[in-house]
DNA sequence: TTATTCGGAAATTAAAAACA
DNA sequence: GTTTTTAATTTCCGAATAAT
């Protein structure tokens, strides 16, 4: 191929031909048209963060996988859960759409967490354990409100079962899964006893009251380990951070009672 | 037949990431 | 700092189509 000319007039660009780039253009002049290089040339290269659309590829593929696991496990392709390693099933898609519900529809039952914070937590939670099991048993929980539209997921008629409801066992298995790989009570967190929360109102939605009764259990220890039922914990907080704090707190007892 | 259109390959460019 | 990688943009080849 010919050297590609600098700069191809406005007709040969339109035209997608071969520009010499004089004014006028061989192309103009035989055409009888007028040459002009009025166009302004954009700026090349990526823009943003690069990697945009590997990213968005990767992304697209983990999400169809939770709506394809949801169907195959409907249809009785999916395998038992196992303890080998899978990527996450959470995606930044999901989690945005969850948080967006939980924040509208959920949060003034539930107030014990604050958005702005969340979302600060969001680009962590590929590294940080605590934060994917907090996101991941919230969309879990989400999955199963009235109302819920999970990204990728519509339900079938056809099946009895719920296809939110098999999304959110699938989440609950990912944090359980999750879970399992970090030992929790070296460092108790927030984060972990919000999980707890969530992991307990899917099980008791899930009609599963034996398991939410251990993770309560769970969680009133871990409360007792880092000393939560004592006021003195709450000093040095943010009045809002130890509202909410006590918020979770009452919210586990009143569920022991 | 020649002229024109336009899908998309290849080249170019620049920003981000990786490296020294 | 320099180099490499990646992505956005441009040029224009050449097949398809239209006009003559």
């Amino acid at each position: 191929m010919s050297q590609a000319v600098k700069r191809a007039c406005d007709a040969c660009h339109r035209r997608k031909v071969k520009c010499d780039g004089t004014n006028p253009c061989r192309n103009c002049g035989t055409a009888q048209l007028g040459c002009t290089y009025n166009a302004v040339p954009q700026k090349k290269g990526p823009k943003g963060s690069r990697a945009k659309v590997i990213s968005e590829l990767r992304e697209n593929q983990r999400q169809t996988s939770l709506a394809v696991r949801v169907h195959n496990r409907i249809s009785g392709l999916e395998p038992p859960p196992s303890e080998a390693a899978t990527p996450g099933l959470l995606t930044g898609e999901i989690v945005r759409s969850c948080l967006d519900f939980f924040f509208t529809h959920l949060s003034h039952r539930l107030p014990f967490l604050n958005r702005e914070q969340i979302d600060q937590q969001i680009p962590n939670m590929e590294k940080n354990r605590d934060v994917y099991c907090l996101l991941s048993s919230l969309c879990a929980f989400t999955a199963l409100q009235p109302g819920m539209a999970m990204p990728g997921i519509q339900d079938d008629p056809q099946h009895s079962m719920s296809y939110n409801m098999v999304a959110s066992m699938l989440l609950l298995e990912d944090t359980l899964r999750v879970r399992k790989n970090y030992e929790l009570l070296d460092h108790i967190t927030f984060n972990a006893l919000a999980t707890n929360f969530f992991i307990l109102a899917c099980y008791h939605s899930h009609e599963a009251h034996d398991k939410a009764w251990f993770y309560l259990r769970e969680a009133i220890t871990m409360i007792h380990l880092i000393s939560m039922d004592k006021e003195e914990q709450y000093r040095g907080l943010d009045a809002g951070e130890a509202s909410r704090r006590r918020r979770l707190y009452w919210l586990f007892y009143v569920h022991e009672r």
